[in-house]
DNA sequence: GCCGTTTTCGGCCCGACTGTTTTCAGTCG
């Protein structure tokens, strides 16, 4: 069992605790010892008991926790209390807004067990009536059960994609065309079912995998043991393109294109040139203004030689300096920007300013070493309430470079998280904006943004816009790629790494930016080290 | 429950924001 769902059974411990009036310095207990072991890269399933003692805020009782979640996949006295409480309420702690102490007053004092009937309460003016709840809450809630509602049964394209590839691999590995089709083909962000299409018999590869489907006519359906809805549809060999080619392709692509099925001229390729269309890549045939994307070398992964916002255990990432450039290194990469977060962001050991530069000064002795790998100095720097950054000049004039980012105070309404991320933009200091929504897909909308008012200020004030590459985020959203780079903004596809692993995640962003029609040309990190370094210089020009 | 002495019990405790209160509790990054 990896580390993650190690500390979430801690944390679920700490909160039905709470939940059930323990002791409060239990829970406190198993919480920090949680939050202590996010700092431990090494898989917490290997370490003996004297290895875990030794952690910090780790004693007996935890040891005992995780040796029996790692053992049997949980730990009794949690068990104990999962059973104790109903599990609509174990649901409503997952809602975003509701904690504990909230969730046992809506359980306890007003009868509430399910997520649908604290819906009911909120649409039905009640919530506003109980105490400890107001208009606020429960406009809130109604919105968080929405968006929670509006995303069960989907999931991450990241979590999809290796599975799906394995599925397809035992298809193709008994002959015949078979391939992603849908959602999937055109690697949409979150999925709601994984889609395929075949030419030839599958019945022997299910029986193989031991898949129980069920089928309707030439469609197979189910469901793995992880939820995630598979459709695998059977066609005749001499309409596999065809029938490929319609269904990966959402309607308006098609209607935009002109196409309907007596214009199929053959193969895709054939149809886009009969139809005096350029041809559009799968990936790409969404319906949004896709024939009108600027032209020139799309993005490939190989195109990247750099990586930019990386964090470090100087804040909160798992792995040494020296251990994320050699990373980065072995990745044939060129350079690697080391971004921790500012000190505002406490929670996350944010750098003081004695720590950023203890931190300089070891970029300075590993870039004194001749390395593969060029070190630039960076920080995330948080978008403090006002739009200021959270360094002074004088510390941020130190620095290669800046990606400013919201983490804190996410509820904004649309004036107001626009000030804040213009003021930032307009920092002389700025180099990146990241994340620029703060969504996090399928768990948490964001604060709402005029995606274009900001490119259009990102391109006045000369400054870069992140595709964040974590699956969760994809943000800036691949639909303004192509406005941004239109705009001659550059998109720089990082990674957020917090770990060696993490840097992979470039994977992603580059196919949600290549989705988006993102060219080469326009990549920040596919710059070469000596343009980026010749880039910065330009960069720092604007600043006082 | 964990930790570290004040050295085997007694204290532990993010901080800012928000929404609800009428002086503060709950949540979150």
């Amino acid at each position: 069992m990896d580390n993650a769902s190690i500390l979430g059974y801690l944390n679920l411990y700490a909160k039905l605790g709470e939940l059930h009036d323990e002791n409060p310095f239990k829970i406190r207990a198993f919480s920090s010892a949680a939050f202590n072991l996010k700092k431990i890269k090494d898989p917490l399933a290997d370490l003996s008991a004297e290895q875990l003692l030794a952690l910090p805020g780790v004693g007996k009782s935890v040891v005992q926790a995780i040796r029996e979640i790692t053992e049997m996949g949980q730990f009794a006295a949690l068990q104990e209390l999962v059973q104790r409480t109903p599990e609509g309420v174990l649901s409503m702690l997952k809602i975003k807004g509701l904690g504990p102490k909230k969730a046992k007053t809506l359980w306890q004092d007003y009868g509430v067990e399910t997520v649908e009937d604290l819906l009911d309460a909120c649409r039905e003016n009640r919530l506003v009536e109980w105490s400890g709840f107001g208009p606020k809450t429960q406009a809130e809630l109604i919105k968080a059960i929405e968006f929670a509602m509006a995303s069960t049964g989907q999931v991450h394209l990241a979590r999809a994609y290796p599975l799906a590839q394995s599925w397809l691999a035992a298809a193709q590995a008994q002959g015949g065309r078979h391939s992603f089709t849908g959602a999937l083909a055109r690697h949409c962000d979150t999925l709601e079912q994984l889609d395929f299409i075949s030419d030839c018999e599958i019945e022997p590869v299910l029986k193989q995998q031991g898949i129980e489907a069920t089928q309707e006519e030439t469609v197979y359906q189910w469901v793995d043991e992880n939820g995630l809805r598979y459709r695998h549809r059977l066609v005749a060999p001499d309409q596999f393109e065809r029938a490929l080619f319609e269904s990966s392709s959402e309607g308006a692509h098609l209607s935009a294109l002109g196409y309907d099925s007596s214009k199929w001229a053959g193969s895709d390729l054939a149809t886009y040139q009969q139809l005096g269309k350029p041809f559009i890549p799968v990936w790409q045939r969404e319906g949004v203004g896709e024939f009108e994307y600027l032209q020139g070398t799309p993005i490939a992964y190989e195109h990247l030689r750099g990586t930019l916002h990386n964090h470090t255990h100087y804040s909160d990432g798992l792995n040494s300096l020296e251990e994320m450039a050699k990373a980065a290194e072995r990745m044939g990469l060129e350079y690697f920007g080391v971004c921790d977060h500012s000190k505002t962001a406490a929670y996350a050991g944010g750098l003081s300013v004695e720590r950023l530069l203890q931190q300089g000064q070891e970029v300075d002795r590993w870039n004194s070493g001749q390395p593969k790998c060029r070190i630039f100095k960076g920080i995330e720097s948080d978008i403090l309430l006002d739009g200021s950054l959270d360094y002074d000049s004088e510390t941020l004039a130190q620095l290669d470079f800046v990606v400013a980012s919201i983490h804190a105070v996410l509820k904004m309404d649309l004036d107001r998280a626009m000030q804040r991320l213009i003021r930032a933009i307009e920092n002389p200091y700025t180099t990146i904006l990241g994340h620029m929504t703060g969504r996090l897909l399928l768990m948490r909308s964001g604060y709402p943004v005029d995606h274009r008012k900001i490119i259009d200020a990102c391109a006045d004030n000369g400054v870069a816009i992140e595709i964040n590459a974590h699956p969760y985020r994809l943000d800036m959203d691949w639909r303004y790629v192509d406005y941004a780079q239109k705009k001659e903004v550059m998109l720089s596809i990082n990674p957020d790494a917090h770990e060696q692993s993490g840097l992979k995640d470039m994977h992603w962003g580059v196919l949600s930016a290549a989705k988006g029609g993102l060219l080469k040309e326009f990549t920040l990190n596919a710059l070469s080290g000596a343009e980026f370094e010749a880039y910065l210089e330009k960069q720092k020009t604007k600043r006082p």
